[in-house]
DNA sequence: CGTTTGTTTGAGTACGGTCAATGAATGTGG
DNA sequence: CCACATTCATTGACCGTACTCAAACAAACG
C-alpha cells in the first residue's frame, strides 16, 4: 500500500502529475482494474497522467460541474450527497480507496452530486473520453467498466431498501456491517475502525436524525454487541449484530 | 432455482422472433438508441433477433437467474424488487416502454432484482455479450450505453433522497410528478393517465404503507390538486402539486 | 353471483423526530 | 500553553407522523 504523507502546508488540493502505476496498486482487486491483463492494466496506468489530493472539507467536484473525468479513490475517505433546490440533502455514499467516483455525470456530462473528502484524500483522475476508448479496444477493460457500474446500481438499490423498509436500530446495524465488509475487502480490520464521518452524516445516509444514530449505538453497546467510543467503534458480537441487521444479504 | 409464480393467467411468455426495427420504433428518443447513426441504429438492429411478451403478473427474470441479455420495454409496465432472506422486500423501480431492464445484473452475472409485469407486455431481449461487441465497434452506441447506466444511478440516488428526507405526501406528489413526465416524455398525457400499480405497490417503492398512500392521494383529491378515481388520475393544479412535491416543510 | 383482491376511512399506538441541556473533543488565537 | 469558541455527541422529555389494526366497501374475476 502506498502511504502518501501531507506535508503541514495550508493550500488546497494539489494535482500531483505522475503516471498511474496501476499494476503495484493495492487496489487492484476493486478498481477499474480487476480482472485486467498485464497489457491492458499497462495501457490504463499510461492513460492516467495525474493524481489529485485534497484536504478534509475539500469537495473533489459538486453538482453542475463540468464532466471529464472519473476518480478511483487511492487514499482517503468520501462523502457523495445529491440534493434539491428546497434545500434537502441526501448522503448517497462514502466512497473509499478502490471506489470510482463521477459515474452520475456521464448521462448529463455535469456531475449530479457533490463529493467531498471527509478526510486528507488522494484520487487518480481518469479522462473519462480517454477511458472508453480505451476500453473499445480492450475488452477486459470494457467488462469490467460495466461492472463497476451495474454494482453502483445494486448497491443503490440495496440502499433503498434499507431506507424504505428498515427500522432505525436495524439500519445502523446494517450501516455498520457493510463498513465492517468493505474494509475487510481492503484489507483493513472488519472488527475495529474508524467512523470517518460524523453522526449527522451517518444518520442523513441513514435516512435518519443524528439523535437516532446516537441511540442506536447506545443502545447497541448496551446490549454489548459493539463498542463504541467516539469515531472509534469496535464489534464485540458480530452474530447478534448481524442478528439485527436481518441478515441483510441479497437472496438469491 | 427460482420458480416462475404465475398469478391468475394461464399462458406462459411466448418469444417472438422478429427482427428488430429500431428505425421504426416510437421509443427511439429514450432506449439504446438515442443519438445514434442510421448505420449504428442497423446494426443494433439486426442484433435483435427476438422479442419477448408477457402476461399480467408474469417475471421477465427473478433474481439469482443467469444474465444474459438486457431488456428494453416496448409496450407495458414493469416493477422491479430487490428482497433480503428475511422478507423485506423493496419495490425500486417502475419501468415502462423505454427503459431498459436487466443493468443490475452486469456485476454478478446473475440477476440482483426481480422484473415483473404490471400488465401485457412486450420486451426486447438484447444479448449483453453481442451488445459489448457491437458498442466496441461504435462509440456512439458504447456512449449510449454508459448514459443509460448512469441515468439509472442518478435516478436511484433522487429516490434515495426521496425515501431519506421527505415526507408522505410530499413523496406521493414527487412519485406522481415524476410519472406525469416520464408519461409526456413518451407522447401521453402528462396530465391525465392510469396508474399501473396497485396503492400497495406505489407504498412499497415510496417506503411507505398502502394505507398512507390511500390518505394521501384522499388528501390531494379533498385539496383540489388531483382527480383520483381508482387507477385513474388527473393532475388538475399542476403547479400546487409542485409546491408540494418540491416546497415541503423546510426541515432547517 | 360469490370470492378474491384492492381501496378507503377511522381509532389508537409507537417509533423516530423535535427541542433542549449538558458535556466532550477539537481547533484557534492571544 | 491556556482560554475560548466551535463542532460534535449524548441523553432526556415530549410530540407528531406514519404505522397497525379493523371494518366496510368497491372492483375484478372466475
Amino acid at each position: 500500500m502506498v502511504t502518501v504523507t501531507q506535508r503541514g502546508c495550508s493550500s488546497v488540493s494539489s494535482s500531483v502529475p505522475l503516471a498511474g502505476h496501476c499494476a503495484a496498486c493495492g487496489l487492484r482487486e476493486l478498481c477499474l482494474v480487476e480482472g485486467l491483463s498485464a497489457a491492458e492494466i499497462d495501457r490504463l496506468a499510461g492513460m492516467i497522467t495525474n493524481r489529485r489530493r485534497l484536504k478534509r472539507g475539500e469537495a473533489l467536484f459538486r453538482a453542475g460541474d463540468a464532466f471529464n473525468a472519473v476518480y478511483p479513490v487511492r487514499l482517503g475517505f468520501f462523502k457523495t450527497c445529491v440534493s434539491v433546490q428546497t434545500g434537502l440533502e441526501q448522503v448517497t455514499g462514502f466512497p473509499m480507496p478502490g471506489d470510482v467516483l463521477g459515474f452520475d455525470a456521464i448521462s448529463t456530462g455535469a456531475f449530479q452530486c457533490d463529493a467531498i473528502a471527509l478526510q486528507d484524500s488522494e484520487v487518480c483522475v481518469v479522462p473519462f473520453e480517454r477511458l472508453e476508448t480505451l476500453s473499445r479496444q480492450f475488452d477486459g477493460l470494457q467488462h469490467q467498466l460495466h461492472r463497476v457500474l451495474s454494482r453502483e446500481i445494486v448497491r443503490d438499490n440495496r440502499q433503498m431498501l434499507l431506507l424504505g423498509k428498515m427500522r432505525a436500530e436495524q439500519r445502523v446495524a446494517t450501516f455498520l456491517l457493510n463498513l465492517s465488509k468493505q474494509f475487510a475487502q481492503r484489507g483493513f480490520s472488519s472488527r475495529e475502525f474508524v467512523l470517518r464521518m460524523t453522526r449527522e452524516e451517518i444518520g442523513n445516509y441513514l435516512g435518519l436524525k443524528l439523535e437516532t444514530v446516537s441511540r442506536a449505538f447506545s443502545r447497541l453497546q448496551a446490549d454489548g454487541v459493539i463498542a463504541v467510543d467516539q469515531k472509534q467503534l469496535r464489534i464485540e458480537d458480530l452474530e447478534r449484530l448481524s442478528q439485527i441487521a436481518g441478515a441483510g444479504c441479497p437472496v438469491h
